[in-house]
DNA sequence: TTCATTCGCAACAACATAAGTTACAAATCT
DNA sequence: AGATTTGTAACTTATGTTGTTGCGAATGAA
């Protein structure tokens, strides 16, 4: 099963966002991205409707930020793409008859539950401004890489 | 994205050989999980490989266990599945060059690592023979139930 | 006003993967 | 020999994410 990679496509055009002046179009977003401009405002729709990003048509316009990076929460951004399912596996079926079939469900559920809400809890702890701290340690560490990264938008 | 159903089927599977005399052919297996023999003997094929359990060709053959519940854990059974990738969410690019991605996918493998290790390390500590031992209370709890789940090959 | 720019959205195609199916060979027992 | 049963390859189906096309609506500039 291929992954969802939307949460991660999000976090990182917003930390980009911040890093840069004005709006962002969507076809710049795509570039960044590599993939399509469509597929941008589909998955950012969800981001402006939680009102973490604003969308402005016509000339100049685009996507900005709509609050700072140290307001989102990675969970934050997790629920606003459509809180994906976690998990890849999961049971064959959801209300068994067969009392087996419960019983294997119910060991199966109860630690999924619990890494799920281990992982979700991590998410509500960790911001925007967090990894954006560690972009910055990163471009200290490795200079070669901060001029690309540092100027604007690329890949 | 529609979830990995194998690890449950395989549980369920497990336990009710344990209930039963004798060798289960691929056909009876594939009716209990409503699915294919052919499904049935792909999945079988890595518990086998593991010594989870037996086939016998030709015959009175089928399959049976190869060693008891106690004795197999859900990381087991998991492993032997093939692994498949527990979560349903990941980064858009593995070896990224952007730093603000590294970032991204370093925050994020952090805490997916995490709520892995949880998950392996819990599945590692339940025995089938748990799971078997939660059946028989369900079914001492819903007697009527327990009559189709006692029957031996059932849904 | 007219025109270029840009988002919004519906509809459809491409792609990946789990699951289901068909077909046949190989092994085993009666 | 013949029936049963697994082993496996190849193909099809189903589902969900991603990619693409097309067009409408809003916005700003000339």
């Amino acid at each position: 099963m291929r992954h969802d990679s939307r949460l991660s496509r999000m976090l990182h055009v917003l930390i980009h966002m911040d890093r840069h002046e004005g709006a962002a179009t969507s076809e710049t977003i795509a570039a960044m991205l590599n993939t399509n401009p469509v597929v941008v405002r589909r998955t950012m729709a969800g981001l402006r409707d939680k009102g973490y990003v604003r969308s402005e048509k016509g000339h100049g316009g685009g996507w900005t930020l709509g609050r700072p990076l140290s307001e989102m929460t990675l969970l934050d951004i997790y629920e606003a793409v459509g809180q994906p399912a976690v998990f890849a596996v999961g049971p064959a079926c959801d209300q068994p008859a067969c009392l087996v079939e419960q019983a294997v469900n119910a060991a199966l559920s109860e630690a999924f539950e619990e890494a799920e809400k281990l992982l979700l809890s991590r998410f509500g702890k960790v911001t925007l401004a967090d990894i954006a701290r560690d972009f910055d340690a990163r471009m200290a560490r490795y200079p070669e890489s901060a001029a690309r990264a540092g100027a604007g938008w690329h890949t």
